[in-house]
DNA sequence: CTATTTGTTTATCC
DNA sequence: AGGATAAACAAATA
């Protein structure tokens, strides 16, 4: 689920653990999310510390910690951060779990797609590797030339599946790829090498317009996003294209292995 | 019981 | 070498 306006709303979830320190973590050794890191290291380091500030960059989050100590994870698909009151009793899929004098942080995820990582930086800097992230739709530096170079790169890939590598387009997930397609619009088959330029310039600005736009939308509250996109009738059956004068029935099918929803009368 | 899943990484084939 | 593609990962939900 979590795309980057849904990573910046759950970021968000902890903050009343700013400024608090963590006197003990609790996690789940076996949990796949902990990867080649064991996950006691994640205990032993992150106790006692306090969080100082959260950041996120496309799916990535980043917790900073006192000491130079950097958590930062992946959701995922069914990954969460939540806040719980001191007393919170773990349960099942809560992996990581930070218990404060005032508040408990909660990593939870069912299917443990996500994962976590721990960096140390003596320098008290981001660590190289997020600095190193590619630009981020919202930012100044995803310019048209980036966006054109890689289209140029993979003429034979659906723009669908490009939208989705988060190399050049961090933060983008499924429904995003698909609303993007469904405003151009543009079969979301198409080679990326079909496309004239008018269409490429478009899917570089509507990238940059709808990551705006979900950060306003998800970013803060979790709002419902208006009918006008089709983010509210992709996933029923028998959802309908919302566009003006359209209506049509909306098709599902697999592309390249993601689920795609596009409308067969806008989307040619 | 079966089919489905809003993501990433790895392997394999070209 | 590097791009395209499918499979693997795990567990809840319908």
């Amino acid at each position: 689920m979590p795309e980057l306006a849904e990573v910046e709303f759950f970021r968000k979830q902890w903050d009343p653990g700013i400024g608090h320190v963590f006197d003990r973590v609790s996690v789940h050794p076996k949990a796949r999310i902990f990867r080649e890191t064991p996950a006691p290291t994640f205990k032993k380091q992150l106790a006692g510390e306090t969080l100082e500030a959260s950041h996120t960059h496309g799916k990535k989050w980043m917790f900073q910690f006192s000491n130079g100590k950097w958590l930062a994870g992946h959701l995922g698909m069914t990954g969460k951060l939540f806040t719980a009151s001191s007393d919170y009793k773990p349960e099942k899929h809560d992996h990581l779990v930070l218990h404060g004098k005032a508040t408990t942080l909660v990593f939870c995820d069912p299917r443990m797609f996500g994962k976590v990582t721990l960096d140390f930086e003596e320098s008290g800097g981001f660590p190289k590797w997020w600095v190193d992230l590619p630009p981020s739709p919202l930012d100044s530096r995803f310019t048209k030339t980036l966006v054109f170079d890689f289209m140029a790169r993979h003429p034979k890939s659906p723009i669908k599946t490009l939208l989705l590598d988060q190399r050049v387009f961090p933060g983008i997930g499924n429904w995003m790829a698909d609303e993007i397609c469904w405003r151009l619009p543009i079969d979301p088959a198409t080679r990326t090498g079909e496309l004239d330029e008018s269409e490429r310039v478009a899917i570089w600005k509507l990238t940059r317009q709808l990551s705006k736009q979900a950060m306003g939308v998800i970013g803060d509250e979790w709002k419902k996003p208006p009918n006008s996109w089709l983010f509210n009738h992709r996933w029923k059956d028998g959802g309908n294209c919302p566009r003006k004068d359209c209506g049509s029935d909306l098709t599902r099918a697999d592309l390249r292995g993601r689920t795609t929803c596009w409308c067969p009368n806008c989307q040619v």
